[in-house]
RNA sequence: GGCCCGUUGGUCAAGAGGUCAAGACAUCGCCCUUUCACGGCGGGGACAUGGGUUCGAUUCCCGUACGGGUCACCA
């Protein structure tokens, strides 16, 4: 058979050279050691927690080594494809503090490796499936569906492997050039396979983060290119991971099965294969067993959850590094300061079973990001969330700036700060008492409060002796002496030892305090706080209860 | 089913052929404290399993079980 023959046939428009290409395509010139990395998301839509997890390792390993980190669209299935699901990728990836260097855009490229959407490359595919072709080592394939499936049962039947491949290649393979052309003149579709070779051999490949990797070297006659000309994912993979000249391809664990294919084709076209970094799967733990998160069930997955709830980039950024790099939490302990960019990242340090996404955890690094920021941060992130998602509040931080600012900062000059906020969702409510819009009653007095004629005598002293200017020593003495004569102990550990003469301590007198200014049980300082409200909101809310 | 990957407390995890197997989250207790937090101290809780190799294995090898992935003209 004339390959060159074949290939004019098969790729007649395609008139550029390999060469050419790869001229299009310069080696970059970047520091020694820098990393070329990328994400390559199919845009479906749905922006889950694995891309982000694994753009935080590319973005991280690109950039702590002075190299490029690139959007890449794979956009080769037409049929899952979404109407602006680009978009919404890109705006889920700068919400969370991903940057490109380069790659796909909102509006068009940015870059000189591009297009940067496998739909747009078609012609670049073309030229290295026709140089394939003319080296023998790709052939068109007329098999239809049925047929396929004809040969897979049969297969299943005779327990062998299904695939196209070795004899079950035949068919297709020995096709004359001339049938060929009978078969593309009668309209029939075909897709280009590539022509495997029966090996006993096993592939060895080095990865990052697990090590050596072997297995069985491929035989598989897989499709380079579908029957409308698009490369599958396999394909595109390749040319477009050596155009771009990337040095790392970071991607989940379901890949390394085709890995085979993937050296078998980067041997094929004579090119150095990339660094592999296969990345354990995000797992959800249920019924007392670990799986993977699903799309349908888990709301977790979609990375519009987290930023519904109000969970800080940032947090969302440290809770992966804390599930990527096991010495990450080591770090922030040394360097409880440190932007989270200065964290040296490294594959070694990396995971290989999959991880459990724990809410619990997420919070906790949460409530120690959020308590890490500036108040002026908080209430910009803050309010910036609001106006998406609480319009309400969002209302309230505008209307009252200084007095949410202010409340902010309740308890987080001390020694040891307060952690409360752990979203800007739960802010919302647990701020909510500093606003007379908000404020409601949350928790119930304790029993030793319940009486009503104690209560009114309380406040009634309290209201009458409050001076808001009042110190706190001269604030809290005042409330020590109400405390007295109300039959209270001013000291917990007197109650504690003696209940019997008491009707309670000083801690019950303060929790029905603070649950008439704040509503609830768990707030800040009273004194505090009532400084925020200021004199006439504490006024009220204390005149409800005389 | 074939092939591949994995298995240390509830979860994330460190770990070396040989003292009580780190740490974090969660949980419980105590302390601090005018509440809640924050913080501090402490408790409970783990090397899937059977064989080897070895003086000795959680660590090395083989098998088994379990979990996961993949076997498309989807990525």
């Amino acid at each position: 058979m004339d390959f060159s023959k074949l290939a004019e046939l098969l790729f007649p428009k395609s008139t550029s050279t390999p060469e050419e290409i790869e001229a299009r395509f310069p080696v970059r010139t970047l520091p020694e050691n820098a990393c070329v990395t990328r994400i390559g998301p199919s845009p479906t839509g749905f922006v889950h927690l694995g891309n982000l997890y694994n753009a935080v390792i590319g973005e991280r390993i690109a950039h702590q080594s002075g190299g490029v980190f690139y959007l890449r669209i794979e956009d080769t299935d037409s049929k899952r494809e979404v109407e602006g699901a680009v978009e919404t990728l890109i705006r889920a990836m700068n919400y969370f503090g991903v940057s490109f260097d380069e790659g796909a855009a909102a509006d068009g490229d940015n870059g000189i490796y591009g297009p940067y959407r496998q739909s747009r490359r078609r012609e670049i595919y073309h030229v290295f499936a026709k140089k394939l072709v003319r080296e023998g080592l790709a052939y068109p394939c007329f098999l239809t569906e049925d047929e396929i499936n004809a040969i897979r049962e049969q297969q299943t039947a005779n327990k062998e492997n299904p695939g196209i491949y070795g004899k079950y290649a035949e068919k297709s393979r020995s096709l004359t050039i001339e049938q060929i052309k009978e078969n593309i003149d009668a309209g029939m579709e075909w897709v280009l396979r590539y022509r495997g070779v029966m090996t006993d051999e096993y592939i060895s490949v080095e990865d990052a983060v697990r090590g050596r990797l072997e297995m069985p070297g491929n035989n598989m006659d897989f499709v380079l290119l579908k029957s409308d000309g698009i490369p599958t994912y396999h394909f595109a993979h390749v040319v477009d991971d050596h155009l771009m000249r990337s040095t790392h391809v970071i991607r989940g664990e379901e890949w390394i099965s085709s890995l085979p294919m993937h050296i078998e084709l980067f041997n094929a076209l004579g090119w150095k294969a990339p660094i592999y970094c296969h990345t354990a799967t995000l797992m959800k733990l249920e019924n007392g067993g670990k799986r993977k998160l699903s799309k349908r069930k888990d709301p977790e997955l979609a990375l519009s959850y987290y930023q519904q709830e109000g969970i800080s980039p940032d947090a969302v950024w440290e809770f992966l590094l804390t599930l990527l790099n096991s010495n990450y939490e080591e770090w922030r302990i040394a360097h409880p300061e440190a932007d989270y960019r200065e964290f040296p990242y490294s594959f070694k340090e990396m995971s290989i079973s999959g991880a459990l996404v724990d809410m619990d955890k997420l919070k906790s690094i949460s409530k120690d990001v959020i308590g890490r920021m500036s108040a002026q941060r908080i209430y910009d992130e803050w309010l910036g969330w609001c106006r998406q998602y609480n319009e309400k509040f969002a209302g309230l931080i505008t209307k009252y700036p200084e007095k949410t600012l202010a409340a902010i900062n309740v308890g987080r000059n001390a020694a040891k700060p307060r952690k409360d906020i752990e979203s800007w969702k739960q802010a919302c409510d647990f701020m909510s008492f500093y606003y007379d819009e908000t404020f409601t009653l949350c928790d119930e007095m304790s029993e030793q409060c319940s009486d009503e004629a104690l209560r009114k005598a309380f406040f009634a002293k309290y209201i009458e002796s409050y001076c808001h200017d009042d110190d706190q020593a001269v604030w809290f003495d005042k409330v020590k002496a109400i405390t007295e004569k109300l039959g209270f102990a001013v000291k917990p550990k007197d109650f504690k030892k003696n209940p019997d003469q008491y009707k309670g301590s000083i801690v019950h007198i303060t929790n029905m305090l603070r649950i008439a200014l704040t509503g609830r049980a768990n707030a800040p300082d009273i004194r505090e706080v009532s400084h925020v409200l200021g004199e006439e909101t504490v006024r009220m809310r204390l005149d409800m209860w005389k």
